[in-house]
DNA sequence: GCATAATACTTGCATATGCAAGCAATATGA
DNA sequence: TCATATTGCTTGCATATGCAAGTATTATGC
C-alpha cells in the first residue's frame, strides 16, 4: 500500500523546490553583495527595478508592490541609500503626495558592479554546468511564473 | 549596435526569475500560514526538515545549515515553537553539546494542517494552469539546483 | 464648496535575524 | 594528563521588517 502525504504532489514538489533553490542562491548572493559591494539583496532588487522604470524613478508604494515589501520597509530602505547617494527623492509637482525614488548616477554605477556579481554568481550555478537548451528550458518555465506580475525584471 | 549589459545572458535571467517567482510564491504563502495556521514560513520548514528526520529530530547546527539561518536564528526559533508544543528539547546523553529539537505528535498534525494549505497554494501556481509534462520538466530542472545540497526536502 | 473618503507616506512598536562574544562540553596533542 | 582547540549553543547588540496608527494631500459625493 502505497501512503500519500499532502506533498506528494507535482505542483507541491516544484513550488518546494523553487522556495529551496532562491533560499540557496539568495544566501550565496547576500554574501557576496554584503562582501563586495556593502549592499544587500534587496537593495540591489530596488535598484534594479528603478534602472527599468520609466524616467528612472518610482513612488514609494509601487516599489513595494513590485518588492513584495510593506511600504515603510521602502521608506526605511531609502533612507541610507539616499544618504550615500545612489538614490535620490524626488517629489510630483501636480501631486504632493507622491515621493519618487529616483536612481542616480552614482546608483547607476554601484548597480552595474553589482550586476556583474550576480551574472557571476549565476554563472556558477548555471552556466558551468547547464546545456543552453535546459537554460532556455528553465527560463520559459519560470518566466510563466512571473509573466503577468508587475514585479519582472527579465 | 547591440549594448549587452551583465545581466544580459541566459544564466543571470534565470537566476532573476528564479529569485522573483519564489519571492512571489513565499508572499502568498507567508499571508495564507498566518492567517490561517498561526505559523511562519520558516517554521513550516523547520517542521518539515524535523519529519524526515531520523528520530525526527536534528542539532541545532543541522537544522541552521539546512535551513540556511544562523544558529541563533534556530535558538530563537524554537523557543516558542516549544512553548507551543510543536516541537521539543532532546540532550544527547553522548554529547551534551548536542540539544536536539525533536518535532512532537501536536506538530506533526500541524505539520500536517499547513502541507494542504501549502498544497493549495502550489496548485493555484501550478495545477490549474500547467501541463504534467510541464511540471515534470521544471520539476527535473529544479532537482539539479538543490540535488547535492542536504537542505533537499524533496 | 465642503465634509468625507481614499491615497501616499511616515513613525511607534513588536518581531525576526545576523554577528560577535561568551559559556559549556568534548576532542586533540604534547 | 592536562592545556589548548574545537564544537554546539546562547545572548547582547544592531539591523531589518510588518502592522497599525498618524499626517498630509488629493479625490469623491452631496
Amino acid at each position: 500500500m502505497i501512503y500519500k502525504t499532502a506533498m506528494d504532489n507535482l505542483s507541491s514538489i516544484n513550488a518546494l523546490r523553487l522556495l529551496q533553490s532562491a533560499d540557496e542562491f539568495r544566501a550565496r548572493l547576500s554574501g557576496e553583495f554584503s562582501a563586495v559591494h556593502g549592499i544587500s539583496v534587496n537593495e540591489f532588487f530596488l535598484l534594479m527595478h528603478l534602472d527599468q522604470a520609466t524616467n528612472n524613478r518610482f513612488p514609494r508604494v509601487e516599489l513595494a508592490k513590485r518588492m513584495h515589501v510593506s511600504a515603510s520597509t521602502v521608506t526605511r530602505m531609502v533612507a541610507p541609500m539616499e544618504k550615500i547617494g545612489v538614490v535620490i527623492r524626488e517629489v510630483d509637482a501636480r501631486d504632493a503626495r507622491f515621493a519618487f525614488v529616483a536612481i542616480t548616477k552614482a546608483g547607476r554605477t554601484k548597480l552595474s558592479e553589482a550586476q556583474t556579481t550576480f551574472s557571476k554568481q549565476a554563472g556558477y550555478v548555471f552556466q558551468d554546468r547547464w546545456e543552453t537548451d535546459e537554460l532556455e528550458q528553465l527560463s520559459a518555465l519560470l518566466y510563466r511564473l512571473i509573466v503577468g506580475s508587475s514585479a519582472n525584471l527579465t
